[in-house]
DNA sequence: GATTTATCGATAACGATATATCGAAAGGAA
DNA sequence: TTCCTTTCGATATATCGTTATCGATAAATC
């Protein structure tokens, strides 16, 4: 999870190219499966809904080498560069509080490995369900969050409890130690500087598409 | 879910402001039962993060009445304001395909209610699900999309399968008729014009986390 | 080897979004 | 009533991300 790109630096890469990134990887694993060697940035273009020049500018900013004129990037340095700067050659391990619906999924969820994630503890309040196993990851007592993040030197956590308890849960995720927080209860968080958090708010993103509904259907 | 707001005509509202309605309304909400009648936009954007500009800005948008000057926007009006922009008072219907992990968690979950959004049935290709019920929900085999959206007369979906199968139920879904789609598939997916779609796609969001993280660990 | 052409990379233009600034309006205090 | 202060709303400015343009490069072809 942690990046070690070589070539950028403390610079920083914008979110919008880094959200991009995952999709780029997953094309050209496609491509290199199939035997590719070379793809255009045209080509990267046209599966994903970006433009050309996009891509080549997202590109340059990972891509240890140049794409070649007339022939394109080179599918495998190019998986092997991006990989390494979205750490996924890293996998680092997780943590997540509140196993309701969406946490005893993600739990479930193998698919976390793929990219660089891998959670390995759940944490709940309700005694019935601490010290069960979901997947094979045990379930824990919201009292043993911090010993187990300064044992298993863990940065990141997920919360998946209902809002109320998100704050809550959030200051012991701090305390315990935790530098990173991906957040699906919808409410926004404080954390101290150096906290890191990322909203997964469905009810913006169903806002948005609602909203999008709505032109559409009306403009006819 | 259909916007029938009073003041923002054809106009269409950027999908950045649209996305902070839902925590514009959250926070108004809280403050009403506290029995507060004026909020100033300074102090909504304390709440959230962002400024007391673009509070005005975003609620200029939708607020049938303008705020006043050394009292702020009127609490309740204003939350009548945007559940109606949102058509928070007009529930609508949707459907899910793909009954795996997140999908019962959807299923399942009845927050959504709040959001406007009422999933009413999951629909999957494993016989051993079809015919069972998650939540009260019948799941339903795919063949039946067609009639059920014809016949309930639904506008939104929900693809919940493995990237694999996405664009086919996706192909389903058009269709039968269904106007817009909340992809939970990472992979891009084509559509005929006046379908929208919507991707939540957790690998660049976790890029993203991941991204900042590493900012913030290799910054000291 | 010369020519053609697909493709890149850099720079500049554009568009959308967020911020800063400032005058105007209206409640509250003198 | 008059003045002061808060807060709004409008306009202008800045920032960020995307797109357009164009010369340069190198593979492919003749």
């Amino acid at each position: 999870m942690i990046h070690r790109s070589p070539n950028h630096e403390e610079a920083g890469v914008s979110k919008a190219t880094l959200s991009r990134m995952p999709a780029y990887l997953r094309y050209l694993k496609e491509e290199s499966v199939k035997g590719v060697e070379y793809v255009a940035s045209a080509a990267i273009a046209k599966d994903m809904a970006v433009s050309a020049v996009l891509v080549r500018k997202d590109l340059a900013l990972v891509s240890s080498v140049a794409g070649r004129p007339r022939l394109g990037f080179e599918v495998n340095g190019l998986i092997a560069d991006i990989e390494k700067f979205l750490g996924y050659d890293n996998v680092s391990d997780a943590l997540i509080v509140g196993v309701g619906g969406l946490g005893r999924a993600f739990l479930g969820y193998e698919g976390f490995k793929n990219y660089g994630l891998n959670i390995v503890a759940g944490f709940d309040v309700d005694p019935r369900l601490v010290g069960t196993k979901i997947a094979k990851k045990p379930i824990l007592p919201l009292d043993e969050l911090t010993n187990f993040v300064r044992q298993r030197n863990i940065n990141i956590g997920i919360i998946t409890v209902p809002k109320g308890a998100a704050q809550g849960v959030c200051d012991r995720m701090v305390e315990a130690g935790l530098k990173a927080i991906w957040n699906f209860a919808s409410v926004k968080l404080s954390v101290p500087n150096g906290v890191i958090v990322r909203y997964e708010d469905l009810a913006a993103s169903l806002a948005m598409l609602s909203g999008e509904l709505f032109n559409v259907l009306d403009k006819k």
